[in-house]
DNA sequence: ATTCTCACA
DNA sequence: TGTGAGCA
């Protein structure tokens, strides 16, 4: 399928898919016109590509990690080993972003504790509505 | 009619 | 990351 018809199947629009290929997340024949041309497998890829960046990995990780899922089915790891370094590397980065976070939530409301009462009230109220 | 690449008041 | 120009 080309271009029109991938973009309604997927969702996504060519500039972002064009940008996904040239991460290496896609790489879609060309038709002797120079069209690009999708396999129906790859409508799946790209919801796999969407999930993955979701949880936050980057295209260059998701581009080693794509050839390791079932090529048909669904998304599950078969044997890459090289590949689980990486993605343990991700969870490490992933769970050091939620520590910085809570440090930071925690310094801020040692600040808003220290707001008087009625300051405070005035500011939920901005808040809320 | 459609897609492609490239460039940017 | 959208938009238009000039092609094939």
């Amino acid at each position: 399928m080309r271009t029109a018809e991938f973009e309604r199947r997927t969702g996504v629009n060519r500039r972002l898919l064009r940008y996904y290929e040239e991460q290496g997340l896609l790489s879609p024949g060309r038709t002797s016109g120079g069209y690009r041309e999708y396999e129906e497998s790859d409508v799946l890829k790209v919801r796999h590509i969407r999930n993955l960046l979701a949880a936050g990995l980057s295209t260059a990780t998701i581009a080693d990690l794509l050839p390791c899922m079932g090529k048909d089915g669904d998304d599950l790891i078969a044997d890459c080993p090289e590949l689980l370094l990486d993605l343990h590397r991700e969870r490490a980065r992933i769970q050091a972003a939620i520590h910085e976070l809570e440090t930071a939530r925690t310094t801020l409301d040692a600040v808003i504790a220290t707001a008087p009462p009625e300051t405070e009230r005035a500011a939920r109220a901005l808040l809320l509505p």
